[in-house]
DNA sequence: GTTTGTCAATCAAGCACTTGATGGATACAG
DNA sequence: CTGTATCCATCAAGTGCTTGATTGACAAAC
C-alpha cells in the first residue's frame, strides 16, 4: 500500500476504528501496556497515520475516555413510577450492561484506577458519579415518602452504598452471577418496610 | 561514594527501604508510571545495587504485593461477642485503616485493576477476598440466629454488600467522611432485626 | 579469600513522535 | 472537458530519548 490514499475509509471512521482498537488494547493490556503502535498496528495503518488523527496519545486516551463516559446512560426518573420496581430495574440493568459490555468496564475500571492521580480524569468520573447519584437518590426518597421503604431510610446512604455495590463488581472477581443476583435481592430486603 | 560497601545498612533494611520506596511510587503513578530508575533514586543507590537486590522489575513488585496483602488483617470471629458490635467495630476498623494507610489502598486499588489481566495476581486477591468473606459471614448467620439481624437476611449477600461497598471506596473520589460515616449507619440499620 | 554490597558505564530494545514525500479526490478556471 | 492548485490520508524511514537489565571492578565484612 503505497504512500497515496487507498482506503475506503474517510476521516471520522477511521478515528471511530482507533478509538474502539484503543478501548480494546487498554481493555486487555492496560494503561501500563498500552502502546499506540499496537492500535496502529491492530487497524492496519502506519504510526504516522494514526498520529495524524490523534497528536498525541493523550489525546487519543481522551477519545476513548470520552466514548466511554459519553456511553453511560442517563436516564431520567419519572416520580409516577413504584419505587421499588424502578430500583429493581434499575439493578437489573447495570447488572445487564455489565454482562455484555464488559469491555466497557473493565477500561472504566483502569480509569478509576488513573483518576486517583490525574484531576482532570477525575472532574470527569466524579461528575459522572453525581449524575448517578442524582438518578438514584430520588428514588430512594420518594420509596420513603410513599412509605414503601423504610421510615429511617437515609437516601443519600443507600445511594452510596448501592453504587458502592455495582461499582465494586468491577474487581470482584469471585463474584458469582448467583450471588450477585441474591445480593441484589438482599439490597430491596433492606430498604423495604 | 565509590563501589565499596559504604552504607551502615544490611541487605535486609536495603530491601525494606526499597519495597517501601517502590510502593510509594505505585501509589503516587500507578504501574503505569512505575520506574525501576526512580525508585533506585528515591532510596539513593545506584540501579545495578536495586537489580542485585530484585533482579527483575516483576520480582520487585511482587514484593509489595506480599507487604501489602501480607499486612491486611486475619482477625478471627469470637462468637461470643455481640454480632452487631462485631459488625460495628469492623467497619470503623476498616474505615479508620483507610484513613490512616491511604498509600497502601492506593496500591491496592492499582493492584485490583492489574488482576483483571493477571492471573497469577488475580489468585491472590481472590484468595485474600474469600478469607475477608469467611470472617464476615459467621458475623451475618449468628445474628440472623440470634435474632439480632432480619430473619430474612441472606448471609452471603449481606457478606458481598459489604465488602463490596468497603472495596468501593477506593474509587469514590466524591465522598466525604460524613456520608461514608452515615451509609455504615445505614448498613447496620438496613441488617438490624 | 570468599561473600556481600556497591558503583560507573554501558547496552539493546522499545518508545512517542517527526519528516518529507506521495497519490488520490475535489473544485474551479479556462 | 481539461489543466492545475489544494487538501486529505497515507507511508517509509528516521530522531532522540527512555527503560530494564548487564558487566566488570572494587571495597568492606566475615
Amino acid at each position: 500500500m503505497p504512500a497515496g490514499r487507498r482506503s475506503g475509509v474517510d476521516g471520522e471512521q477511521r478515528r471511530a476504528q482507533i478509538v474502539t482498537a484503543a478501548q480494546h488494547a487498554i481493555a486487555t493490556l492496560g494503561f501500563e501496556g498500552f502502546r499506540v503502535r499496537d492500535v496502529a498496528a491492530q487497524v492496519g495503518i502506519n504510526i504516522a497515520t494514526l498520529h495524524y488523527h490523534f497528536p498525541t496519545k493523550e489525546a487519543l486516551i481522551a477519545a476513548v475516555v470520552q466514548q466511554i463516559v459519553g456511553n453511560l446512560d442517563r436516564v431520567p426518573y419519572d416520580p409516577s413510577a413504584d419505587p421499588r420496581q424502578v430500583l429493581t430495574d434499575h439493578l437489573g440493568h447495570i447488572l445487564g450492561r455489565f454482562d455484555t459490555e464488559r469491555e466497557q468496564f473493565l477500561v472504566l475500571n483502569e480509569l478509576y484506577a488513573r483518576g486517583g492521580r490525574d484531576p482532570e480524569l477525575r472532574t470527569i468520573l466524579v461528575a459522572n458519579d453525581e449524575a448517578w447519584a442524582d438518578y438514584l437518590r430520588p428514588v430512594f426518597v420518594a420509596g420513603r415518602d410513599q412509605g414503601r421503604f423504610r421510615a429511617d431510610l437515609d437516601p443519600d446512604a443507600a445511594t452510596a452504598l448501592v453504587i458502592g455495590f455495582l461499582k465494586s463488581l468491577l474487581f470482584q472477581y469471585d463474584l458469582t452471577p448467583d450471588r450477585i443476583q441474591r445480593t441484589a435481592a438482599e439490597i430491596l430486603r433492606a430498604v423495604e418496610a
